[in-house]
RNA sequence: GGGCGGGUAGCUCAGUGGUAGAGCAGGAGCCUUUUAAGCUUCUGGCCGUGGGUUCGAUCCCCACCCCGCUCACCA
């Protein structure tokens, strides 16, 4: 028999004498007056003669984490999945039921525990416990006490386990709720309408991906899950709700990175009557406020990397940043006209070593030699500007360009966070996009636009002029917590199936 | 999808072409203020899966599965 299994078995020899002592097995409930938490945030501070002078009863539960036992006396930590605190059990200050209940106990059990604080003679704050309840077998070894879960393929499958072993996993989520609060606070209080618009849609449009399929039975239908929530937004301008936005999750059928799941989530805003630039200062407002907030600084460390997202941020133009980046790689002078006309930029792409996307134009190949050059370097705040109309199907051209769109990107740790648009709202303007769109599609870029007739009619009914953002709130969580991979600050990240669990 | 690395006890990790190792966890014993408690002792393994080479494979070779990193793609 496996170790596993012999200690499976003693647990469940354990839980039979428990029973026999007149101990539910699985007890409905556990009235508290505390969590571990409340206690160990409430008194952590007082002194051994404060708890002397004043006794605080206390009646709280938790599960049992690790137990050092003395014969007649142990010490169990209890976890709320928080905090921990000690408990001293000891055989005099229990009835003799509870004291045999204790030496039933097994790392994992989750109990309740009645008693007063204390401070040991090594001066750790305890409770000194006067009962015990029986609340939950654990009949499966938790992992290591010291190294604790290091393999990340079960951190990912069995997070559960992650959460109860590794204390920091908590802390990194409790950041991702904080940051998504504080966002949505930020946005309530300047009087943004949050909203929820469909996830299965019948076109999946709002951004260049490729989506998943899915079907409805009743109306036997093919549907989308959305890849951006962005034209459904956009219909809610046209209908009149001048700032609006969504927090939710979008679902894209492409590669797996550290940067990158099938399902992530997205916060999208709309604001009508900006453009661009004012979406610029808006979102350093949002994120070094943010970063206040759920952080308690916006200096932080990344990796090797230490980021200030205190405001301002750096701003570069695409194609003049993409240009004097070229020209420093190549030692000849390159100007931005060279990105401009399909032959020379994709010759520049060719001298720099930049593959490009077939049936590319100018704009495309624009951007890929940007990316190519620049991305892994942005590593402080960078908003990047001015992004060609060729990739960019739903953006405003400037006034005096067409070739180019009020668009930016903002990356931060050598990724992209935020993406934003002066909105295209000329429906003339939006159909050629999409006719554009289609015949990328024929020329076999997967990602292409599909059109949204539905779409274009909604603005043939006059949107306001809007400033438009999207920002990744895992890419977001990620720098804040100090994760190097998207999975560590999703809960449960996409797993291939193993073979035992076919 | 390509490249590199990994998969050995419940967990963290060593290791070898010839009976499989440690620490933690677990069992038994001692122990009523410990802090990775301590001491004695014991248990626990399809060495990822399937082929091959070999007298003999956990180790060498091939294929496959899963994970990580990376490149490609994308946000």
């Amino acid at each position: 028999m496996s170790g596993e299994v012999v200690q499976i078995d003693q647990r469940k020899a354990n839980l039979e004498a428990i029973t026999r002592l007149g101990f539910a097995a699985y007890p409905n409930k556990f009235d508290t007056t505390h969590s571990v938490s409340q206690l160990v945030d409430g008194h952590s501070a007082k002194s051994k003669e404060d708890l002397e002078a004043t006794r605080i009863d206390t009646v709280t539960a938790g599960r049992i984490v690790s137990v050092r036992s003395f014969g007649k006396a142990s010490f169990l930590v209890l976890s709320d999945g928080r905090s921990r605190l000690q408990v001293y059990v000891r055989q005099d200050a229990l009835s003799e039921r509870d004291y045999q209940l204790s030496k039933l106990l097994d790392i994992g059990d989750q109990i309740g525990v009645t008693g007063h604080l204390f401070r040991t003679k090594t001066n750790e704050l305890s409770i000194w416990a006067s009962s015990l309840q029986f609340l939950a077998k654990c009949f499966l070894p938790l992992p290591e006490k010291w190294h604790g879960l290091q393999d990340v393929e079960i951190r990912y499958r069995q997070r559960y386990l992650d959460l109860i072993v590794n204390p920091d996993v908590r802390r990194v989520f409790e950041i991702r709720t904080g940051t998504v609060s504080a966002i949505r606070e930020f946005l309530t209080s300047h009087g943004f309408l949050e909203v929820e618009t469909p996830m299965m849609q019948k076109i999946a449009g709002g951004a260049l991906a490729r989506p998943f399929v899915t079907h409805h039975n009743a109306l036997d239908m093919q549907l989308y899950l959305r890849i951006a929530p962005e034209l459904y937004l956009k219909r809610l301008t046209v209908g009149g709700v001048e700032r609006v936005f969504e927090i939710n999750r979008n679902f894209r059928n492409e590669g797996i990175s550290t940067q990158h799941n099938p399902e992530f989530t997205m916060l999208e805003f709309y604001w009508a009557y900006v453009d661009y630039q004012r979406l610029m200062s808006f979102t350093e407002e949002l994120l070094s406020k943010v970063a206040t907030q759920v952080i308690g600084t916006t200096s932080f460390p990344f990796g090797e990397h230490t980021i200030d997202m205190s405001a301002p941020f750096k701003r570069v133009s695409l194609r003049h940043a993409a240009a004097e980046e070229a020209s420093k790689r190549l030692g000849v002078p390159v100007s931005v006209d060279e990105l401009r006309s399909l032959d020379s930029a994709k010759a520049l792409a060719g001298k720099l070593g930049v593959e490009i996307p077939k049936g590319a134009g100018p704009g495309k190949i624009a951007s890929a030699i940007f990316e190519s050059l620049w991305e892994e370097h942005l590593i402080q705040p960078t908003f990047v500007y001015d992004f060609p109309t060729e990739v960019s199907p739903l953006s405003k051209q400037r006034p005096d360009d067409p070739d180019t769109v009020e668009r930016f990107e903002l990356y931060i740790g050598g990724f992209e966070v935020a993406n934003a648009f002066s909105e295209l709202n000329d429906p003339v303007e939006q159909r050629r996009r999409f006719e554009e769109q289609l015949s990328q599609f024929a020329a076999g870029d997967q990602e292409a636009h599909a059109m949204d007739e539905d779409y274009v009619r909604a603005l043939e009914y006059g949107m306001p002029p809007a400033g438009g953002e999207g920002i990744g709130i895992d890419r977001l969580v990620m720098l804040l917590s100090n994760s190097l991979s998207i999975r560590d600050v999703i809960l449960f990240p996409l797993m291939r199936p193993r073979a035992d669990e076919a």
